[in-house]
RNA sequence: GGGAGUUUAGCUCAGCUGGGAGAGCAUCUGCCCUACAAGCAGAGGGUCACAGGUUCGAGCCCUGUAACUCCCACCA
């Protein structure tokens, strides 16, 4: 049963209601189905931490149009989707909030705060998932997980008892990075670093029993009170003297020894480095090699011990000010120099962070990157563009111990527990264990496990592992995970070596990865910019299916997108456009309307559009699996606007008024489907609001069109080519002349096609403002009339009296040359021995028929030149 | 210090394995032609950053230069 499109296309109540009807009708669960070949893709979870912004409405766009691509094309396709507890990034956002209210994580103490933390997930975690459905996204919720619930704590704990067991897990006294302000530790990975304005102080250290000095600089001069030892290079001749001596520490009084060490560069600052091996990785590894002690000067909150009663407690920013200042009373102070240098901040609150030594849980990096390495590297799994593998090796290649241990609440609890009495350590997938040796109960480790230690295992997590689900069997492997290149180090290659371990395979085959989505000014989209543009707000605009296509189409793979409010425009204008072109049809289909199929007997200018739609059909599939979703939305614009639209519904209009219609009906109703499917996976919402009027099925669970060689007409594709040719020049010719659409006018056309212009008479009589066409081998009495000239055809319309002669002659002149230059260009080409001999056979027959079609236009010129004259 | 990306029409960007430079917006001209003025028909506008090289042929491949952007890195 047909019915009509309402005029207006309302995006608003459209995209509600089809996405319930989507949800109602189970569409986008996928069912295990040996008979099918399984396509499977993980959301990359979003972070509880708030909302969505662009760049997850790109990820995600991406991902939809995969997922329903393939489901189409016959695949038990899943989009896996669920929400990332992000366990710092959360709780820094809780402990703000509680801040707010007057209170703190500490006072509510640990229980409390998790409840607060669980109310917190849920409400961020459905306002997410609502804003996926907003998008259109089809997400199979029956799988809805989330990286802290039951499956993946199991999934979690497996992990960690493995690698603990391998060796691979151990816990140790090691330099990390301390926040201050989160009191925790981070991983390398959770430290931006910022180029920042600093000082270089320059201090002096006496020598013992003499009354030489030496002297040292220091960006950090409050890290003095834990030296314990001051470097020079061994090689360095000025300093040769110097190693074994005693200094005296100023302030603290403390006798240091002067060791050398390689690590001491000679062309840098003084020469000579203060060692504090429990405030800096390098000193920490120096104070190794010389077995020095590790003197901490500071608290965990960033304060002074209360060791160095001078400063105890004050802020470490206090406490550089009060030292340098007590330095300077000193006379130790020898100068200050501006100096820029790198800082390392918490990704999460800003704060500038600490070495610190520390005894946390690490893993074992070097065994896992080696495979990790191997897998991309045979291809096991492929970047897409490759070019983002570089980011991969080169984090592997020099990937340090990872460490995961944090001390916050907000996450899973690591496995170790504690025998207080023999002072054992168990490691346990077990919720209570008991001391293996004396039976009593154990205090479990008050750490939880970086965020990123559970998201490494969502491609299997999230399937069954460690069980050997159904679901485990038939999805895992997953096929394409897409995601920004900003977490290629963060997530993927983490990923990948998890499941090189536990699965013994990749995680998925492909990586696509994609850029941000900036401001229209360039600039990263950023709460503190203030410039992030929500989605729902364009969805409110626009509509879903106007935003999908602005993200998608016209970007190359892994560039970053600019946010064009134009180009938004310009995808809901499309949006209309489909909508009005559908609504023609559709109104002018019976109501009892049954489609019959392509007819027969099908016209030059039916087997030319066909033919084409067949062409962009193969075009699409292919870019699709060569991931150029941008070129495929681009030529399914292009098709859709100009040949469908522009070209072949102005070219139906007489043969749609007539009786006889109902073979024109069909094949337009033909062309509609396929371009509603083709365009679906881009457009879900407008496509199967379309659909419905004409079918009762939904489109999102039809197959997906493919190439046909029965739909292949190059011959007739070519012939209707110089009709459109013909239209073209004779509407440009009255466009020069500017003759309104309502004049109408003879048309004589001298063609040796004669046939061709007859058969579509009447279509050029429409679209090029004709009243009558005559095709004739030779054309008499033109004389005065104007010519419009073609390769085929000399075209003559009689405008005599609007003709100016010399604007004429002047145009025809120009247009001679411009042909010439064309029969110039062709000709070299081919009397260049180099082109013939070498360039393929196909590319030489174009470029001879491009030359012939040139010599005749020439003819024609010139006939018409001497006929003015 | 290493690495990557970008540089194409006034603006924002496409351009797949090398075969006479494209789109949208903007500008100009003319159109309510019974789907669409969120539209239709036309027009103008580019030494494809620069310099070399390979090739019969380069926006595309190679080398170098410049500018901008990003990522990584423990020079105190």
């Amino acid at each position: 049963m047909i019915k009509e499109l309402q005029k207006v296309y309302k995006p608003g109540e459209i995209e509600d209601r089809i996405y319930k009807k989507w949800e109602e009708q189970k569409a986008f669960h996928a069912e295990i189905d040996s008979k099918k070949k399984p396509y499977t893709i993980v959301i990359p979870p979003p972070n509880v931490t708030g909302q969505l912004h662009m760049g997850h409405a790109f990820d995600c766009t991406l991902q939809d149009i995969l997922i329903r691509y393939k489901r189409m094309s016959g695949y038990s396709a899943l989009w896996l989707p669920g929400t990332d507890h992000a366990a710092l990034a959360t709780e820094v956002k809780i402990v703000e909030q509680l801040k707010k209210e007057g209170t703190s994580k500490e006072a509510m103490g640990r229980e409390k705060f998790l409840e607060r933390a669980w109310e917190w997930k849920e409400t961020y975690a459905d306002r997410i998932i609502s804003q996926l459905k907003k998008m259109g996204s089809s997400c199979d919720w029956d799988r809805l997980r989330f990286t802290m619930d039951e499956g993946c704590n199991k999934a979690v704990k497996a992990f960690f008892v493995k690698l603990y067991e391998k060796g691979l897990i151990y816990r140790g006294e090691r330099m990390i990075n301390w926040c201050p302000n989160c009191k925790t530790s981070l991983s390398d990975a959770e430290v931006d670093h910022e180029e920042m304005e600093g000082h270089f102080w320059h201090i002096r250290y006496q020598i013992k029993d003499t009354s030489d000095w030496i002297e040292i600089a220091t960006t950090r001069p409050e890290t003095m009170l834990g030296d314990t030892a001051v470097a020079v290079n061994p090689d360095d001749e000025r300093y040769k003297d110097l190693v074994g001596k005693t200094l005296i520490l100023p302030l603290v009084n403390r006798e240091i020894p002067v060791v050398a060490d390689d690590y001491v560069k000679t062309d840098f600052g003084t020469g000579i480095v203060k060692i504090t091996p429990a405030h800096d990785p390098n000193d920490f590894e120096v104070g190794k090699r010389h077995n020095l002690p590790i003197i901490s000067m500071m608290n965990d909150d960033g304060t002074v011990s209360e060791k160095f009663p001078e400063y105890a407690g004050m802020d470490r920013y206090d406490a550089r000010k009060k030292i340098v200042k007590d330095l300077k009373d000193g006379g130790f102070l020898v100068k200050i120099d501006s100096h820029s240098h790198n800082v390392g901040t918490c990704s999460r609150c800003k704060s500038v962070v600490e070495p610190k030594v520390s005894t946390q849980w690490f893993v074992k990096m070097k065994p896992l990157a080696e495979p990790a390495i191997e897998a991309v590297r045979k291809g096991d799994t492929k970047f897409v563009p490759s070019r983002f593998d570089k980011i991969y090796y080169h984090w592997l290649d020099n990937i340090n111990d990872w460490c995961i241990s944090r001390q916050i609440w907000w996450g899973h609890r690591i496995p170790a527990f504690y025998c207080d009495d023999c002072g054992d350590t168990i490691v346990t997938a077990e919720n209570s264990p008991k001391c293996p040796k004396c039976g009593k109960p154990l205090r479990q480790d008050e750490d939880t496990l970086d965020t990123w230690f559970s998201s490494a295992l969502w491609p299997f997590s999230t399937l069954g592992w460690p069980d050997k689900t159904p679901d485990f069997n038939y999805f895992y492997p997953t096929s394409t995970l897409i995601t920004g290149y900003d977490i290629i180090f963060f997530w993927v290659i983490r990923m990948v070596f998890s499941a090189l371990e536990l699965t013994g395979e990749v995680p998925f085959n492909t990586v696509l990865i994609h850029g941000l989505v900036r401001d229209e000014q360039g600039r990263k989209m950023s709460k503190s910019l203030g410039n992030g543009i929500e989605p729902l707000e364009v969805i409110d605009s626009y509509s879903a299916d106007a935003l999908r296509y602005m993200l998608v189409s016209g970007n190359g793979a892994g560039n970053d997108m600019r946010f064009d409010e134009a180009k938004l425009t310009a995808a809901r204008n499309f949006a209309n456009k489909l909508w009005n072109a559908s609504r023609y049809l559709i109104m002018n289909l019976p109501e009892d309307f049954t489609p019959t199929g392509l007819p027969d007997n099908l016209r030059i200018e039916d087997k030319w559009v066909i033919s084409k739609l067949n062409t962009l059909t193969a075009d699409i599939n292919a870019n699709l699996e060569k991931f150029e979703l941008g070129i495929a939305a681009s030529n399914l614009y292009d098709f859709i606007w100009d040949v469908y639209c522009d070209w072949y519904i102005e070219i139906t209009k007489p043969r749609l008024m007539s009786e006889n219609k109902a073979d024109v009906l069909n094949i337009l109703f033909w062309c509609l489907e396929r371009i509603l499917k083709l365009l679906h996976p881009f457009m879900p919402f407008i496509t199967e609001e379309i659909y419905s009027h004409i079918h009762d099925s939904l489109i999102m669970l039809e197959s997906y069109p493919v190439f046909d060689k029965k739909y292949e007409f190059t011959e007739d594709e070519r012939e209707f080519g110089k009709v459109i040719e013909a239209i073209k020049a004779i509407r440009i010719k009255r466009a020069e002349m500017n003759v309104v659409p309502s004049v109408k006018a003879k048309l004589i056309a001298e063609t040796e096609n004669e046939k061709l212009f007859t058969d579509t008479a009447e279509i050029i009589m429409k679209l090029a403002y004709c009243s009558s066409v005559t095709a004739v081998k030779k054309a008499s009495d033109t004389d005065g009339m104007v010519t419009a000239i073609t390769a085929d055809a000399k075209l003559f319309i009689p405008f005599g009296e609007l003709v100016d002669r010399e604007k004429e002659l002047e145009r025809l002149t120009k247009e001679k040359a411009k042909v010439q230059k064309d029969i110039d260009f062709s000709s070299g080409k081919l009397s260049n021995p180099g082109f013939t001999s070498k360039a393929p056979a196909s590319q030489i027959e174009a470029e001879e028929q491009k030359l012939a079609a040139a010599k005749e236009k020439m003819e024609k010129i010139l006939e018409s030149l001497s006929l003015l004259k």
